[in-house]
DNA sequence: GTGAAAGCGCTAACAC
DNA sequence: GTGTTAGCGCTTTCAC
């Protein structure tokens, strides 16, 4: 069996409370006893058990991330911004998909009931608002980059309507007159938002978005496919076309130069997000840039500030996003 | 404070061991204590803690994955592998990304040696074959996607050397004569393994490889189109070029399209792992397809297999690759 | 500076 | 079928 902390007070010739000691740098300790305990900790390979440790300080100084989906490589991205405040917070950052179901949602979320995490960060959920609202009583919560309407919680999101709106003023700076919206489900409440942004931008130009104009449907990026096809396929197709996500774009984009299309010159595309990918397509991706290693940072540090305090922050934060043009609006 | 087994217990007029027999399904429970204490929890809202219980059982039923890059679908997509095999037996998967580095690596084995997690899956690592073989006296650990030379412990990877060599053989069929080759760190044992695969195929069909033709450095994307750019500045420019990864490949069709060439057609580009992003691009890339949920199964089973058993399996598990082509290659 | 001992919340003998 | 109790590995009073 593996070494416990009274095997090396055994060896040691001192108390377990001497060894306790040594293993949390407690100032208490002469240095004979320290230097002696750890090197039998060292000769006998001993490394302290958490599980007793944490049932002990009722704390864990882990979060847990739960992401809908895991292939998102945004959510990742806004996990390095968390790492890196959580790391000199002493706190460790593990990450779980849900699958956007909400029976591995709850799952996961046992984790936080269960005392294995200290707090959770949801990269979107299934939960209501009201649900959210009971949970944050109890427990130290945090949504990032989809909020909940009506949930009084810790949240972290870009300006989805502002942003909806500056992706349509750009386009339309450009010089398009017929637009077309790319969405999502309605329960996404970011989508919706940047819908309603982008259509407040065709109102203030006196542009009207005709419902032939408006696919919605879920994130899947075939639906991007099937949106563009829809568009291509109409008496009077659109010359730009803004989606609520880069894969739906590219998949848009994708189905375009299928049908013929040179985009970029006979039909833009804009997508939402900035992942990785959006510079190496042909052609490149315009986009709306979420700052993720800076939403990871700040939703990081509000949260372990709660979980640090009995005073809780359930403010909604609003980070500045960015509009980034390349090839696929002809830029 | 939070209700616990006690609470349950004085609330409900039963001892503690009826509470825990309840939780845990035991059958020597009456119904009618059962229905009590059911009630009992609802209504205090209690939830084990697993601190407790983990401690008292030695076992968290928990399984680390920890990835070397977090942005890299790949894995993200093992992992929808593993979570398949896991809810099935009861455990968990979690995730952290080390970023590459060694300290962050070691930072979360730490999961590991302080009982945190039952197992780990390392999606690459920094450690040796020595450490590795140390560590799996110990400990479960278990290596999916890149394995280690020498070490004698459970690995799960395509077949690299075969898979690389049926990329050549591909390209070859496609009547190309001078290949090209994008690889990776030396380190990476699953890239030279590729490359030795692609070398052969080239020597059986008497073609030379000159150094001029192979470009090696890190995994980093941008790389694929230094490589790209690199190769299309020779006197005698290859005709296809294989990438150790699909992003070096989309990174270098990406070059080769800015420097005004057809790709499928004056160049052919192959990738590897066929991440869902392949049929997005224009052209769509062709590569070699890791079959991740597969892997992510299989590794699960057996280190499950292995944290419950004390016969452990050591092996070296080969899953069957497929060669897929698409416009890259000008399919 | 050090040790004895209580107790974190839970499970599992063991006794009845 | 149920309760009592020891103990998982640890931290932290409290006394010396």
């Amino acid at each position: 069996m593996r070494a416990t902390i009274k095997d090396v007070a055994r060896e040691a010739g001192v108390s377990v409370a001497t060894v306790s000691r040594v293993l949390n740098g407690s100032p208490n300790v002469s240095e004979a006893s320290a230097k002696l305990v750890n090197e039998t900790i060292e000769r006998l390979g001993y490394s302290p058990n958490f599980l007793g440790r944490n049932l002990r300080k009722r704390a864990t100084n882990v979060i847990l991330v739960i992401m809908p989906n895991a292939e998102h490589s945004l959510y990742m991205q806004i996990c390095v911004g968390m790492q890196n405040y959580a790391q000199k917070a002493g706190y460790d950052i593990i990450t779980a998909s849900s699958n956007a179901t909400t029976a591995v949602e709850t799952r996961h979320m046992n984790m936080l009931f269960n005392r294995t995490v200290d707090g959770v960060v949801l990269m979107g959920t299934s939960y209501d608002a009201r649900s959210l609202n009971d949970l944050a009583k109890n427990y130290d919560i945090a949504l990032c980059c989809e909020g909940v309407t009506g949930a009084d919680v810790l949240t972290v999101t870009v300006d989805d309507e502002q942003a909806g709106y500056d992706a349509g003023i750009a386009l339309i700076k450009e010089g398009h007159k017929r637009l077309a919206f790319i969405g999502a489900e309605s329960t996404a409440l970011s989508a919706s938002r940047r819908e309603n942004g982008f259509r407040r931008a065709l109102a203030d130009n006196g542009i009207d978005l005709p419902p032939e104009l408006v696919y919605k449907n879920t994130y899947d990026q075939d639906n991007g496919a099937v949106a563009m096809e829809r568009f291509l396929g109409l008496p009077e197709p659109p010359t730009a076309v803004f989606a609520v996500s880069d894969t739906l774009a590219m998949c848009a984009i994708r189905k375009a130069v299928e049908m013929g299309l040179a985009v970029g010159k006979d039909i833009s595309v804009m997508g939402f997000d900035n992942i990785s990918m959006c510079e190496l397509t042909n052609p490149s991706l315009s986009t709306v840039e979420q700052p993720c290693y800076k939403m990871g940072e700040l939703v990081c540090r509000k949260l372990i500030d709660n979980i640090s305090s009995d005073q809780k922050d359930n403010s909604y934060y609003t980070v500045a996003h960015r509009i980034i043009l390349r090839e696929s609006t002809g830029d």
